[in-house]
DNA sequence: ACCTGAACACCGTTCAAGT
DNA sequence: ACCTGAACACCGTTCAAGT
């Protein structure tokens, strides 16, 4: 209805976002250009400049994204096992899956220093856990051991986040990946509530 | 004995990098920039593009440089605890020391996409992590379950740097680190071994 | 072999001015 | 409120020329 280029674009924001992702999927989060994006959707390098700032901002939103992407992967995960010890598995599955194929992105999320004024994206990371957070809760429920649910899953996320960084750093390949999945797997908590 | 400014620096390549360190230690990788590095060292930009072709070859020469220190970390970590339980315990406290004292080094260090033709930043990596392998090697030698020391080192190594990645991007404090780590720890063969 | 100086294309950032 | 265009300081990169 209004004309082909109108004076405002009327969706700048989101327009910028679009054209950014997959430049940061494809190229990385450090070949993101402010005005290689205003060019791309035909606008000012200052237009853009009124939504994202600076590039600290343009890379919040984007995290943010990720991490509203991340959260379904790992509710679909746990929806999609039967029990506490397949879910934990599914997981890990889930979370290396999405680690390793946006792996530009996941730089991207977890580079960014929680805390200093990106408060939308703590929040958003903390909302992805959540699914993790909740499966550990309910397993653990019936535990008296003097370990955490939340000390837990922390640790069970950082070994995933570990496996993920030496597959993206080339130090091991996706093929070993699960064998190493599965082992890592096993060191956690049912040892202790099967036993 | 040369003049004070000779026409030819004589050490440049070893002053660029003496130069570097702390510029990455206290402001992170991506403030590296050559230019500045030249003009702090009181050389032509134009000049230490010679020994640096790229920003790329500087940041393998400052990951050689940090892995060559994380490794003597190690190894005094090691050869400082009596037995196999107390070296895991140690290797874990100055490992984790490490990454979150030298934060933007080590980000350097693993940002790093290894096998990209950078083969000394590999070799370094893996002269570094070699007393981590050691022990493991030594601690499991008597086990005749199915699970390699080599890939128990790879998860221990992973649960160690996702942990670390955790206090980095502020998702936890360095307080709660060395709890988590002895959570972490206790999950490790030992449990197999011990029994 | 090693270094200089000028040039090029790019970037983020700022700002007065337009609609 | 949103966008433009020019300007500034910085960057990596290339290259002919100097010692």
């Amino acid at each position: 209805m209004t004309p082909d280029r109108p004076y405002h674009h009327g969706n700048l924001r989101q327009a910028v976002l679009e054209q950014a992702t997959p430049v940061v999927r494809d190229r990385g989060a450090s070949e993101l250009s402010l005005r290689e994006l205003a060019a791309a959707v035909g606008v000012s390098h200052a237009a853009v400049r009124r939504h994202f700032p600076d590039r600290r901002q343009l890379h919040d939103a984007l995290a943010v994204e990720g991490f509203a992407l991340l959260g379904t992967r790992l509710r679909d995960a746990v929806d999609a096992a039967p029990d506490y010890r397949a879910q934990i598995h599914s997981l890990a599955r889930a979370y290396l899956d999405f680690v390793t194929s946006e792996a530009n992105l996941a730089e991207l999320m977890f580079a960014h220093k929680h805390g200093e004024g990106g408060e939308a994206v703590s929040a958003a990371a903390e909302a992805a856990f959540a699914p993790m957070l909740l499966v550990f809760e309910r397993g653990l429920a019936d535990e008296l051991e003097d370990t955490s649910p939340q000390r837990t899953a922390l640790i069970f996320f950082a070994t995933l986040q570990g496996l993920a960084g030496l597959v993206n750093c080339g130090m091991i390949t996706a093929d070993q990946l699960g064998g190493l999945i599965e082992e890592a797997v096993a060191q956690f908590p049912q040892g202790r509530v099967g036993r």
